[in-house]
DNA sequence: TCCCGCAAGCTCATTTGGTC
DNA sequence: GACCAAATGAGCTTGCGGGA
């Protein structure tokens, strides 16, 4: 009989092996007539779908549903301490789980697992994540599209130890997620302080003094082709570098580099890239899915990115590309609306305001240093979330 | 030659309808 | 009514044609 590799002391016994059906009962939801307005007006009873798992406490949802959809339609209220797993919506979110801290109705896209007295329902929310792959795999492997079905969750095997261990277990493994939750908080509300500063400092309501502590003079409105060389003329480009394109970046990181030869290279693959050059993107720009480049090497961007090149602080200009009011003026400047886009030509007309290039320098320092403090704790959740998994697989079986 | 913008094509999530 | 899977729709990236 199989044991876990690590346990609490007290604790030596076999663990038992069963099947999720032998142990639960689990059934589905459905979705109210979407047509029919009665039943998501003066909703007040919480809704899950696979959007609102997130392998953790399900605390609030997405969408509500009425009393009468309640009445009238086949969903049914289940109660607090069901475990949900995703059984469609993509290869992604197969697997995906959550927990029912609050009674609630869900979609037919999940499987509902109703709590019972025999498994504590946090130790097999955490089980079932340790199991993701499973999931997945089983998934990929089983049949042309990427689903599973209720009898694959009610066939899945489960291993767990007495009442007490599985107690101990949770309680242990609630306090890592509660470790994780309040990195998660930190993260948010230095992001919060950051956007709060930049609206303080771009609107000049807190303004930095010189080093002698004399006052900086007035800033100048200029547009942005006046400081910068947009899109400037590339060099023949290498016969292989490193693409960025829009999803490359996310919130200001590069996340993804693909190394590409010139003769396999798309199109758009233009833009050869310099240090201190900054990449807006022109396409959904709302995203701000914007990059600051400061790496060496041979590294070529999207034509979907707009390359701004100046000789005044770079990371200042990078950061006032973010400003709300400019941000806004290049909304205003868009064409389409599902597919919103600025061309280079309109961008580069859009007015900013400019303090002197010390003063540039100052306010760049001071959001770097926030933004280093948020990549630390973005490391440390990271962390914390890689440390948590290794102790998954040595905890469960 | 370069760039813009439309639209094809892909992925993912939700809804609808058929079957038991 | 429950379940399942196909259809549909939304969101997104990239290829490509046409115009400057």
């Amino acid at each position: 009989m199989a044991v876990p590799k690590l346990r609490f002391k007290e604790f030596d016994g076999d663990w038992s092996q069963s099947r999720i059906g032998e142990i639960f009962q689990v059934t589905s939801g459905s979705t109210p007539l979407r047509s029919d307005n009665r039943f998501f007006e003066n909703a007040d009873i919480a809704w899950v779908k696979t959007t609102d798992l997130n392998n953790g406490l399900i605390e609030k949802t997405e969408e509500k549903i009425s009393q009468i959809a309640l009445k009238e339609t086949s969903v049914k209220i289940l109660p607090k301490g069901t475990v949900f797993v995703a059984m469609y919506g993509g290869f992604n979110q197969i697997g995906r789980t959550g927990l029912l801290v609050d009674e609630a109705a869900c979609n037919q896209a999940l499987s509902a697992i109703y709590p019972n007295e025999k498994i504590e329902s946090y130790f097999l929310l955490t089980f079932l994540n340790h199991k993701v792959d499973d999931w997945k795999n089983f998934a990929a492997s089983s049949r042309k599209d990427p689903n599973i079905t209720k009898s694959d969750v009610l066939a899945f095997p489960l291993t767990y130890p007495v009442k007490e261990e599985q107690t101990k277990i949770a309680s242990f493994l609630s306090t890592v997620d509660e470790k994780i939750s309040q990195l998660t908080q930190k993260h948010a509300l230095l992001s919060q302080y950051k956007q709060g500063m930049m609206q303080k400092l771009f609107s000049q309501q807190v303004r930095f003094k010189a080093d002698d502590k004399s006052e900086f003079e007035e800033w100048e409105e200029k547009e942005l082709k006046d400081i910068a060389e947009i899109n400037p003329k590339s060099k023949k480009l290498p016969e292989s570098f490193i693409y960025i394109d829009l999803e490359s970046v996310e919130k200001g990181q590069l996340l993804l580099q693909k190394n590409i030869e010139l003769q396999d290279a798309p199109s758009r693959a233009q833009r050869l890239l310099a240090k201190g050059d900054v990449l807006f993107q022109m396409v959904r720009p709302y995203q701000q899915n914007n990059y600051y480049f400061n790496l060496s090497g041979e590294y070529v961007a999207s034509t979907g990115y707009a390359q701004i090149r100046t000789k005044l602080d770079s990371k200042f200009i990078y950061y006032a590309l973010h400003e709300k009011t400019f941000l806004d003026e290049v909304m205003n400047r868009c064409t389409g609306t599902s597919y919103p886009a600025i061309n280079s030509s309109d961008l580069s007309s859009i007015e900013i305001l400019i303090p002197c290039l010390e003063e540039q320098t100052k306010i760049a320092n001071f959001l770097s240093a926030i933004d280093q403090k948020i990549e630390v704790v973005a490391q440390q959740i990271e962390q914390a979330k890689q440390w948590k998994k290794g102790l998954l697989q040595q905890m469960f079986v």
